[in-house]
DNA sequence: TGCCAGGCCGGGT
DNA sequence: ACCCGGCATGGC
């Protein structure tokens, strides 16, 4: 290993400890379910979580956060239900595209579903239409239980922003470098990314380029 | 008020 | 293989 992997992987490990000891345990995902957790996994693509925490309780309150009962409901009276975390139209024909996927390959049983081996299992997610590397990476490991590290906006601002990668990387590239720098444990991708996600909203804005208080500054 | 939010797809180069 | 417009609501 060169230097400059040896600094690379420090930095990674860095950043989890020191979010970690500032920030402590995130609880995420936020859901009662693994089936909850998939369908906030879709809602909350490119929109805020507020907007989608609204939209997963109208389904709750109407008794629709089921598999069956999601592939069951017409696509526009979902699309309705879940107007407030916006792109409602497109959205619902994503969900309705995983509903498919879950319930005519799976007979709608998640836990049959996660028992697939992780590789061919992101494979087959990447297949649904509206489910992306990030969307995928989110259902395996905060609904499946998958060892599979998720990436996002914030985490490619912050590592930029911190010059750990170029402007260049993408999803893969950044992916591979927090796998193969952490301890490959399911609880440390749990909190890392959601802890980058706390920075990410908190410290980490588009318009807010530097702040005092984030506890990355120095790395 | 305008900008942004825990992306992804499809069409055009 | 990239690049970009479109998708849409609610909060600060």
């Amino acid at each position: 290993m060169n230097n400059n992997n040896k600094n690379l992987s420090e930095k990674i490990n860095l950043i989890y400890r020191i979010l970690f000891n500032s920030l402590g345990h995130q609880y995420w995902w936020p859901g009662d379910s693994a089936f909850e957790v998939c369908v906030g996994a879709i809602l909350t693509q490119n929109t805020n979580w507020q907007n989608v925490k609204k939209a997963i309780d109208n389904l709750k309150n109407n008794g629709l956060l089921t598999a069956k009962g999601l592939y069951a409901l017409d696509i526009s009276m979902l699309a309705e239900f879940i107007r407030p975390a916006g792109y409602y139209n497109i959205k619902s024909k994503r969900l309705k595209s995983f509903l498919s996927f879950l319930c005519e390959e799976f007979s709608c049983d998640i836990d049959e579903m996660f028992s697939l081996e992780s590789e061919t299992l992101r494979k087959k997610l990447l297949d649904v239409k509206g489910i992306g590397p990030e969307t995928a990476d989110s259902i395996m490991l905060y609904a499946g239980n998958h060892l599979q590290f998720v990436v996002d906006a914030y985490t490619y601002r912050i590592l930029l922003r911190h010059d750990i990668i170029h402007e260049d990387a993408g999803y893969d590239d950044i992916k591979e470098l927090f796998q193969q720098n952490l301890p490959g444990e399911i609880n440390v991708y749990n909190e890392c990314h959601a802890l980058i996600v706390n920075i990410g909203k908190n410290y980490c804005k588009k318009t807010n380029p530097i702040c005092d208080k984030c506890p990355l500054k120095n790395i």
